[in-house]
DNA sequence: ATGTATTGGTTCAATAAATGAACCAATAGT
DNA sequence: ACTATTGGTTCATTTATTGAACCAATACAT
């Protein structure tokens, strides 16, 4: 691994339940030496990646992101063509909408969208998704290469009773999310939390994210089902559109089938 | 130099103007070794923060610093508690409102406003402020310590007639911009657009940035030039509260004795 | 109060990683 | 058909990185 990378590397351990670091803790977190652990601090710190609390010298993410994010977005616009994507999704479901972006082999927050449909909202937490346990998860890992799916074996931590942690069980998962066109996590996270997912691609040929609707799960029936996958199926057509992307022939006809289904049910009411 | 400090200095090559670099012009930039380059490429790339056009095989910027861009304002706010002062700036100079951020030695932008008054608004892009030609930078550079000051006097590039190139007259700008509490560029940077900057400071106790009004100059008065002066003040003192600064007492006195002066003219009308 | 553990930060010889000139193969330009 | 340039690779040489031991300063017990 280079110095590079490994430095790099100590930027994830910031999230927002610890977004300041001492030194110490670092170290202990990197499993490295604290000399070298320091000196890659001290040169993220150099170059504004991040930079040190005036008050308890602990290290926190430096102003240098900001303007590379505002570029990223101004070179790559991904966030701002799923704003309405998002919103149309919560407004439609009444529920809460999720976009999120594949990192190597994390599923990392892009946006957000809370409905003010029900007063129990789901709130999702900035946390990075969970490949195995979240709908978003199966969405990406079933339209991904065996990499990927590799990396992911590795540990399938357990989360609810409903969490899949054999390999096993998650091959099965994948298979019917490539049949269905959607990741299922029916409670596999968060117990009364039910997700669906659907992936999106982009300009690489390959999935590059995943838009999700999470609902409390006692709220879930047929005709919910049925409306968040339609609503999934649009958004998560238009944002691939948007990113570059084209959605793969066989999943663009199983999401065809299910729009046909649909205005079948439509036809009976 | 550090090699992680080298390969994160390779991410300021890019721009709004260049977003996409190839290995050799990346190489030709940097003057760095095309195998050094590439290296240092390679490691950014694997962690996310640059990543290659499918297409053309050149780099840009990559997803990772979408999320670690959220984690920063969550963890230190700094363009959420910028907008609504921004907003309220541009509306009442009517004239465009920016937000910059003091990085090493330079300025990038946070965040801009513009204003519906005039169908001939200024257009700031989004290359980083020069200290020396900008408002902003008059501002910062006038509140900030000598060894930043130093470093800005090595190339004081001219942009035109009227701008400061000796640093004898720079020096002399910088008195005259703590004496009255703003960074006055007339005409410095760009013919016919005249800016007016005043710093913002944050927790570390020194300049954390600036915000300034940039008008056509045609339009600037005695009347607009107290306006904005007032609103700038309003905005600069709000921001740095926020920010978690304290806004020096010296400069505070002069911001005082500019809002006295305003009151004076109202009480003449 | 006094001793102890932990903190952020530094030193320096041993070592492992970064470097760059030369070298590809492939495409673009003439 | 030739030349120049591109992205990428190789490998002996060099140079920066590494980590155990070591500070001084603060925090935590007894």
């Amino acid at each position: 691994m280079s110095t590079v990378t490994k430095a790099l590397e100590l930027l994830n351990y910031f999230s927002s339940e610890t977004p300041e670091l001492g030194l110490s803790e670092f170290a202990r977190a990197a499993a490295r030496d604290k000399a070298t652990v320091y000196r890659h601090l001290s040169a993220l710190e150099k170059s504004g990646f991040i930079e040190k609390n005036p008050r308890t010298s602990h290290y926190r993410l430096g102003p240098a992101v900001l303007p590379l994010s505002r570029l990223r977005e101004a070179t790559v616009p991904r966030a701002v063509s799923v704003k309405q994507p998002l919103a149309i999704l919560a407004q439609t479901t009444g529920e809460t909408a999720h976009a999120s972006l594949l990192q190597g082999a994390k599923l990392v927050t892009l946006a957000r969208q809370t409905s003010q449909a029900h007063s129990t909202g789901v709130v999702v937490n900035e946390k990075t998704l969970t490949l195995h346990a979240s709908g978003s998860g199966l969405a990406v890992l079933a339209f991904s290469g065996d990499r990927l799916r590799q990396q992911s074996y590795a540990p399938l931590a357990r989360f609810t009773e409903h969490t899949v942690t054999t390999p096993q069980d998650l091959e099965e998962r994948l298979t019917n999310t490539r049949k269905t066109g959607f990741g299922i996590a029916n409670q596999t996270f968060e117990t009364g939390v039910h997700g669906i997912g659907a992936p999106v691609f982009d300009d690489s040929g390959t999935v590059a994210g995943a838009i999700a609707v999470a609902a409390q799960a006692y709220r879930i029936n047929a005709r919910l089902d049925h409306t968040i996958k339609s609503q999934l199926i649009i958004a998560a057509r238009s944002i691939t559109a948007h990113w570059g992307g084209r959605v793969p022939t066989k999943l663009d006809d199983v999401w065809d089938e299910h729009s046909k289904a649909a205005s079948e049910i439509g036809a009976n009411e």
